[in-house]
DNA sequence: GTTGTTGTCGATCATATGATCACGATGTGC
DNA sequence: GCACATCGTGATCATATGATCGACAACAAC
């Protein structure tokens, strides 16, 4: 018991005439000022008395909703990692995981994008679909598109139709090549330095964060092996973000991977003001918790369990 | 579904919405212009959507505490009953009842009564334990107190104790007497007269609630029979107030007994502006049901467990 | 006793809030 | 096509609220 606590306790007619005035106020939604004239309480008295049932706890306000649980959560990751934003969306049985995330980066990015902002985007299924659902807005407000990396012509192109092809900007070439020295020249390209130039203006960098695991989408799509995989894992890689792996800490590891990567290292990423990440799914609660750690991030879209777990690990 | 609850519906993407705002209102103490510049919506569309949620139960107050269910309660005897006021106290598994309410009833009055007012008072233990608990407010406001019934000296002279005697009235005279003669007799008693007249002005009547049941104080305090409750049970008995027996529908009997009474009937009760009664327990539950539906009180002071059963027997 | 401390109270005032109004967008029926 | 109703929006303004201040009472230390 400490003296904060002593000073909050009150008599047992006290708690009577607060919780009656609570219950006034917000139950039948009088106002002070009748609170007063029905108790004869000065209304400044009742003002006063409702503030110390908020204090101590007596007038409890719950918020009905799938989401109430994860703004706390939000709070949490916020607070932890110094994140700018961090959004949480509800655990929920049905519906793909990434969809939803996807729908919920696309809320927060409709809710930010200023008209004439630039977007520069990353690589992975849920910026994809992030994109889709953006379209619209993006047209609207004349944002500019860039990438960050190569290998995103596939998917860019359903966006981009319709829309006049000066505000996208896209990396001509994958994202990956299979020597070091043809990365090279692919990045000394005049049109590839331009766009690579374009994209460290961006007001915003939307990512994705990958797992080290064989599920995940480099591998599924050609770009990496599965021991290609192994090796990183084994140097200590738990995640990673535009192709490029970092470990535990969120630092980029040294791998001969990344010399064939023809995109933006972290240094021209972080540069970008804000980076956004939407990522979850149990697969990828460490390379999220790394990325967070590091400050690789500035923004994190996840599901509830993710985040949950995530913090849970850092609790210790 | 009805049309209200039709216009309440909205978009899962605007309950998310909705419960950011609930959040950072309630959670975290901002005000609605900061949510707003947070959101990007305006002051007033913030105000707005907070109204919808409360409106349709997103917001959700509760209440932290024991006296929480009571305040449904009283407001549920209020309506049902016509009842100025209504005080339900929690039930509690410590304490007397009959102390508890004594002291809930002594609370109310004591914000009620006003300097110089004047309180009529009946018969009975609660009645008692309230004027004792008091005693030091009437002295205070110099309230002058005034018997609605003979038989009260016993226990009013603890509380006018060191108080100048001119401000008490009590009938000189016990509650019930052998003969109707007697009590004609007594009645016709100039002090008693007076005092009685004097009790028609009174601001306000406290009394008890008697059950027809042989733990009843009037036959324990030898005013009555175990076998006069027995007839007055079969004559449709259900309660008494300061002596009077009543029926379900708290209409007073013509019983033999009330003749031999000294003290008002219920009509001059009823002419008190305020008559206020306090009385709880399992074995009142019909006595005070039926004083209320007969409007014979208006303000109803019990504990939690009658009060539920008193609602509970109107509700079919 | 004085003095200082503490807490409570209500007066005052700046701010937060919600009611009302008028406008403009949208959809509907004629 | 044109009214017309309906809804959402923001502007304006009255009201509700809570922060601040000084006055005052209760109380402890001296």
């Amino acid at each position: 018991m400490n003296e904060a606590y002593d000073e909050l306790a009150f008599e047992p007619h006290e708690e009577e005439l607060l919780s009656r005035v609570a219950w006034h106020y917000y139950h039948d939604g009088l106002t002070q000022s009748e609170i007063g004239e029905r108790l004869n309480l000065s209304r400044i008295k009742v003002s006063r008395m409702l503030d110390r049932g908020r204090k101590m706890g007596l007038i409890h306000v719950h918020i009905n909703s799938s989401y109430g649980g994860c703004f706390a959560l939000e709070a949490r990751l916020q607070e932890l990692y110094g994140l700018d934003e961090a959004r949480v969306i509800p655990a929920q049985e049905t519906g793909n995981v990434n969809d939803r995330l996807a729908e919920a980066a696309s809320q927060y990015l409709m809710g930010r994008l200023r008209d004439q902002e630039m977007l520069a985007v990353g690589w992975g299924a849920t910026v994809m679909g992030t994109l889709q659902r953006l379209s619209r807005t993006l047209s609207y407000k004349d944002i500019s598109l860039v990438s960050l990396t190569g290998g995103v012509s596939a998917y860019i192109e359903g966006v981009a139709s319709g829309r006049s092809s000066q505000n996208v900007h896209l990396i001509p070439a994958p994202l990956v090549v299979s020597q070091e020295s043809i990365a090279e020249a692919i990045r000394a390209e005049r049109h590839v330095v331009e766009v690579m130039s374009m994209a460290r203006t961006a007001n915003y960098a939307l990512v994705g964060i990958g797992a080290v695991a064989d599920e995940a989408t480099l591998i599924a799509s050609g770009y990496a092996s599965r021991s290609q995989f192994e090796i990183f894992r084994r140097q200590g890689a738990v995640g990673d973000i535009i192709g490029i792996f970092y470990d535990q800490a969120g630092e980029p590891l040294d791998l001969p991977f990344h010399k064939m990567l023809v995109g933006l290292d972290f240094e021209a990423l972080s540069a970008i003001p804000q980076v956004i990440a939407a990522a979850g799914g149990p697969r990828k609660v460490d390379a999220i918790r790394a990325a967070a750690r590091g400050g690789r991030i500035d923004v994190l879209i996840t599901d509830e369990p993710t985040a949950q777990a995530i913090i849970e690990k850092d609790q210790a």
